[in-house]
RNA sequence: GCGCCCGUAGCUCAACUGGAUAGAGCAACUGCCUUCUAAGCAGUAGGUUACAGGUUCGAGUCCUGUCGGGCGUACCA
């Protein structure tokens, strides 16, 4: 199904014959020539291994192009070029009898076992509920979830987590403020505590527990009812958030749930009995600049009250006990600092560190009137999810967050966002999907009940339909690198690229008013080419339209 | 100061993780709608990959240094 794996053992059989042995062989890899004339697939085997076998790559690779020549009948042309790349092309006989296997299951086409029954574990979202979510969060939300779906295709089962914590400062801050807005809404002097949350929200939510509860309130304390029913609404609210945007959580983690159960506690007898922990100026210490660390950490304040890293630390032992071969978080840049930690935390505890795993986005720096704007929850200047998928959907949204490599800072220009949809580059895919079903329908009412009969695979020999039957057969490799990589966006580059060679497929080859046979290969081409788009966009979790 | 990330076309970004002549979209320009969706296609123009060294068959990619930007560097989360 995919073309990488025939050259490859095609390369196997043919160093049989070669004094070259596997194991004398670094890793060469297989790969398509950015410029197609240099054939369909390339190695540079020759010249990695020309060290090791004391022979000049061109001469290797010479030999190695022989032995496939003799030894193959896949191939209609094998070359050595360059500094010694081996470059073959399939002959057109593999093409339509790798594109009859595919057609045969285009829909779970992409799937693959590069995580074949792993449990994997990501942590994402995970804003604490003091508020709405913002253009920030969105970035993390789109991320987690679609590194979900690609494991998923990769044959892992995932757990989707939302981590939270409903304790400290913060959530007080909350209540308090709550309370005020409560107040002056009874028409009592009141006042935002200091940093309080200005945000909206905050009132509505009083609002509400003014209508609920007339004035009954007024004698209650912040953190009690005002913070607990702030909680519950916000909570609500970022779930309802997420589900516009296709987001589900298969579970809320709460961080309080780590000192009801004295995890926190353990962990820091454990690493005491490591002789790593210490007390000082009524704080107890994680000594971890005897573990690489320039200075040590706090875990406890004096207050004692733990510090984040301590539940994070007790967090991260909980998801491997619970049995997951890969715990993945995603973080933004700010974050990064409390991952060395953890490892630290959880490697002296025992843990097998290579099972945390962390994908690090950058900032979305949002650009309003051509300038960069500052956002802060707590001063509500921020522009929230809701109102950027108001403005431009939720397949635009996700779309958009996806688009780019997670390493790189993404500009979010909500002007331009929130006008030109119809130049979005979403629109190009789905378009392309759109278009092709509605060449399907034309196709149909021209043959009936036989277009999806016995297809001449054959007739399919045009330069146009072989490289995007091409094109397709790497989508699987597609998924399995952004998988690797954590970068999802590598899928939507190849999504784009399988589009426009559709469409100049499109513009080569018509479809109606051919012969028959040809009407019906081509049909099945650009239908297993729908099929591609629709698996490669519910990965993004964009939808692929019947009609635009 | 130190740590992590980034610097590629006018702008926003790719480049299959070390491969061959660095590619797309937007913006600009030139063509193409009496035959399957013009939200499209074909073409033109645009580059010393921040800079200087190094590693090797081969560097945008790896190493060292310099410059510039972002984020950290809390007994905040």
């Amino acid at each position: 199904m995919s073309l990488k794996p025939l050259f490859h053992q095609a390369i196997q059989n043919a160093l049989l014959t070669l004094d070259l042995k596997e194991s004398d062989l670094p890793n060469y890899t297989i790969e398509a020539p950015k410029d197609p004339s240099h054939g369909d697939l390339s190695t540079n085997i020759a010249m990695v291994s020309a060290k090791a076998a004391k022979e000049a790559p061109q001469s290797i690779a010479a030999k190695l192009a022989d032995a496939l020549r003799t030894q193959s009948d896949l191939f209609i042309d094998i070359g050595v070029a360059g500094p010694g790349f081996i470059n073959i092309r399939f002959k057109s006989s593999v093409y339509h009898q790798e594109m009859k296997e595919l057609a045969e299951h285009a829909n779970v086409f992409g799937r693959n076992k590069a995580f074949d029954g792993k449990k994997i574990i990501l942590e994402f979202v995970s804003a604490n509920p003091t508020g709405p979510l913002t253009v920030g969060h969105g970035r993390n939300a789109v991320l987690g979830d679609t590194m979900a779906r690609l494991y998923e295709w990769c044959g892992a089962s995932v757990t989707r987590e939302y981590y939270f914590n409903n304790a400290g400062r913060q959530m007080r801050m909350l209540g308090e403020s709550v309370k005020a807005r409560y107040a002056q809404q009874l028409g009592k002097e009141a006042e935002l505590p200091e940093g309080g949350y200005e945000g909206e929200y905050i009132s509505e939510i009083a609002a509400t527990l003014v209508e609920g509860h007339g004035n009954a309130l007024l004698s209650e304390e912040g953190e009690g009812v005002f913070k607990e029913a702030a909680e519950k609404t916000i909570l609500e609210d970022i779930t309802r958030t997420l589900d516009r945007m296709q987001v589900k959580m298969d579970s809320f983690f709460n961080e309080h749930s780590l000192y009801e159960n004295k995890a926190i506690y353990d962990v820091v007898e454990k690493l005491n009995e490591k002789g790593l922990v210490y007390q000082k100026d009524g704080a107890v210490w994680f000594a971890t600049s005897q573990l690489g660390k320039d200075k040590d950490t706090v875990l406890i304040k004096k207050s004692g009250e733990p510090t984040y890293r301590l539940p994070d630390i007790a967090y991260h032992r909980d998801k491997l006990d619970r049995g997951f071969d890969l715990c993945i978080d995603i973080f933004g840049a700010d974050h990064i600092d409390t991952y060395p930690d953890v490892l630290r935390g959880i490697d002296v505890l025992g843990y097998d560190v290579s099972k945390i795993d962390v994908l690090v986005y950058q900032f979305v720096t949002l650009v309003k009137d051509g300038k960069p704007y500052k956002m802060s929850t707590r001063k509500a200047n921020f522009v929230t999810l809701d109102e950027l998928m108001n403005e431009v959907g939720s397949d635009v949204t996700r779309f958009f967050f996806l688009m780019r490599s997670p390493s790189t800072h993404l500009e979010f220009d909500v002007a331009q966002a929130k006008e030109a949809s119809d130049k979005n580059p979403v629109f190009y895919l789905q378009y392309a999907h759109a278009r092709i079903q509605s060449v399907l329908r034309k196709v149909s009412e021209e043959l009936g009940e036989n277009r999806s009969g016995d297809v001449e695979w054959s007739t399919l020999e045009h330069e146009a339909e072989h490289s995007l039957m091409k094109k397709l057969f790497f989508f699987p490799d597609v998924i399995e690198t952004a998988a690797r990589a954590k970068e999802p966006h590598k899928v939507i580059t190849y999504l784009q690229e399988t589009a426009q060679e559709f469409t100049h497929f499109y513009h080569e080859c018509r479809i109606m008013g051919e012969p028959k046979n040809v009407m019906a290969s081509r049909a099945k081409l650009a239908e297993v080419t729908a099929t591609v788009l629709k698996n490669g966009l519910s990965l993004l979790g964009v939808e692929a339209p019947e009609s635009m």
